[in-house]
DNA sequence: CGTGTGTTTGGTAACGATAACAACCCGGCC
DNA sequence: GGCCGGGTTGTTATCGTTACCAAACACACG
């Protein structure tokens, strides 16, 4: 386009939209062709037109467009597609925090998308995710609601890995905590201990949640005793509801005198219910009373080691969690011939006391 | 199309690869132009071919190529390009979770960027993102390095909104939390209740460090006082350099008798500085001492409500920030003819006290 | 029965990029 | 001079989708 021929207005200046490999040609007087060989390493090209080349697109500001090269046969799309829960969770954030860091060393991006425990929402993301032609899912099941929609013949072919929730009927690679022996191994702290009242705070309805109580309930059963069913309280989703549920167990006439609980929202519950009990009482000088409640919880959280109790966590790397996720999906993208069978991987925990 | 002859071997059984209009026409027996029109609504299309066309696309599990419907002129990419200078942080996780709220509700999906703090990782972030067509992005910008990929004209066009920090000489929309306000507000409380050597504890580096501190000396200059320079300390970036920065000024001859500190990393820091304090001088039977140090921050956190010392914090909604920055985007993209002049918003924040 | 109106359907081209092929240029060799 | 091989460049066709046009069809009305 260096002498513009009123005869060449094939293609009117539009300055407004994005600039093309057509437009980059034109302006350093080459082939649509080069323009793109240069691009892709500048083998076979002359330097000085690769200078041309190099000086048109800085002009012009052009970028490729991925979504026409991924268009092309044998050519990927170079995203990952992860859905997740609750992405505000600090616990999902950290574990999306370690899926980018793993695709992004692969050259991928990753589209994330909220479910919000939805089972339909996660559907439709699945959907669009595949639509836009995703390398492969990395999914954080909804808990409620059925998951056909995650059943391997139904995602055309796209390698999907569950993470932190398995899925009943869903074969796939999965990454989970060791979450009964982290619930185990607490309970059972809290028991050596001495204490036999030992409530439970936490979920049933979620897999997680199920999981957990199965690992405090083994730790009992260990010592030949059987939990209270008084104690144990489940449904509490924020950290409102668990303080008041905790609220409740001290209101009980036989008081627990530890308590362990699923999740770090219930963890942080428990604690405000116990230390507004003890002000509380510390007013009456009653002294004793809800003051040396033992506390054990699965998930850290922050500043966990300020907390005004005694207090030990199920700890586990949300991050790691993640990277393993990620990681798994891509020895099935980008390594060889992979074996059919799914698997799967249970992370370990440490209990760590925080006192 | 219905019996197969042997002459049409132009499109061979790809069971592997995603399937295509094509296919699906060749199931249902009709044109893929047909397939297409049943796909946007149907409009004009006999009902039973309708079906047909349903069935096929059950039976083959087709998903519309999302990336060549953009190529299309006109049409959008239905994508949004956030970079986060570190997903993990809970705030910007929050903040995402707003941005992914509005976004979906506008009907588009995120790509997800982690700069950690990086211009040049920032800088290639945006680059492949407006290489996949986004229509907008959202960018808390990093804090080193320059940020002239950031430029409008740099984008090709694509409009940006600067969350939670602004960059010099980048003219963007730009959402911040009004940091001046809300140091100074903290800081004058405190100078209200007679503190007059109060500590500050922050950064400088960073932008919002900059603003918090320009507040909390705003807020001196009010009363025509000047803060003590002894009693500023930047630069601590975790929970254990702010409790050692804390302790040092404790130590003082002169020691603060407030502070204030620009984040939770910091305010902990304090308060485990003073609590230790605290114990160590209740051994000695001193009594006063570090004891009523009085304490406010910029940032909720955990527990902040039960925190041993009297504790002002000044409160803001990462969710909101995160909205309001995709709110401002999709104002653009989707409001009719804009004003080219970029808008700034602060969002305003409340001091809360806990005690 | 012819013409007009409206619905339904299919062919063609284009979006942006690039493999595959073809064409060209150049120097070196017989 | 004519031919060959390597480097350089351009042309064509294609990826999957859909806007636009044209064709085919149904039906009503004069």
């Amino acid at each position: 386009m260096t002498t513009s021929e009123p005869g060449d207005a094939k293609r009117p200046t539009r300055r407004s939209s994005n600039p093309t490999v057509h437009d980059v040609a034109l302006e350093a007087g080459v082939s649509p062709m080069t323009v793109s060989r240069v691009l892709s390493g500048g083998k076979n090209v002359r330097l000085e037109v690769q200078e041309r080349v190099a000086r048109a697109v800085e002009t012009l500001g052009y970028h490729r467009n991925e979504n026409a090269r991924s268009l092309r046969p044998g050519h990927r799309s170079g995203l990952v597609g992860v859905t997740i829960t609750n992405i505000a969770n600090p616990y999902y954030a950290e574990m999306l925090r370690g899926v980018e860091e793993i695709a992004s060393a692969h050259g991928r991006r990753i589209l994330v998308g909220n479910s919000n425990e939805d089972a339909d929402l996660e559907k439709q993301l699945v959907a669009d995710f595949i639509g836009r032609r995703v390398e492969g899912l990395i999914v954080v099941p909804s808990s409620a609601g059925d998951a056909a929609h995650l059943q391997l013949e139904r995602l055309g072919g796209v390698p999907v890995v569950l993470a932190s929730r398995a899925v009943g009927g869903v074969s796939a690679d999965t990454v989970l905590i060791d979450d009964v022996e982290g619930a185990r191994t607490a309970t059972a702290a809290l028991l050596a201990e001495g204490h036999r009242r030992v409530a439970y705070l936490g979920q049933r309805s979620v897999f997680t949640g199920r999981r957990r109580l199965e690992g405090f309930t083994v730790a009992h059963e260990a010592l030949e005793l059987t939990p209270d069913e008084e104690l144990i309280r489940v449904g509490q989703q924020d950290v409102g509801s668990a303080e008041r549920a905790m609220t409740e167990l001290l209101d009980l006439a036989d008081p627990p005198t530890a308590v362990f609980s699923a999740n770090n929202r219930n963890t942080v519950g428990a604690i405000r219910a116990i230390v507004a009990r003890r002000r509380a009482t510390a007013g009456t000088g009653a002294g004793g009373g809800g003051d040396d409640i033992r506390v054990a919880g699965f998930d850290s959280f922050d500043f966990a080691d300020i907390a005004p109790v005694r207090l030990s966590i199920v700890d586990h790397d949300a991050g790691d969690l993640g990277r393993r996720a990620a990681a798994m999906l891509f020895d099935r993208l980008d390594g060889g011939a992979q074996p059919v069978e799914p698997r799967v991987l249970e992370l370990p925990v440490t209990l760590r006391d925080l006192f």
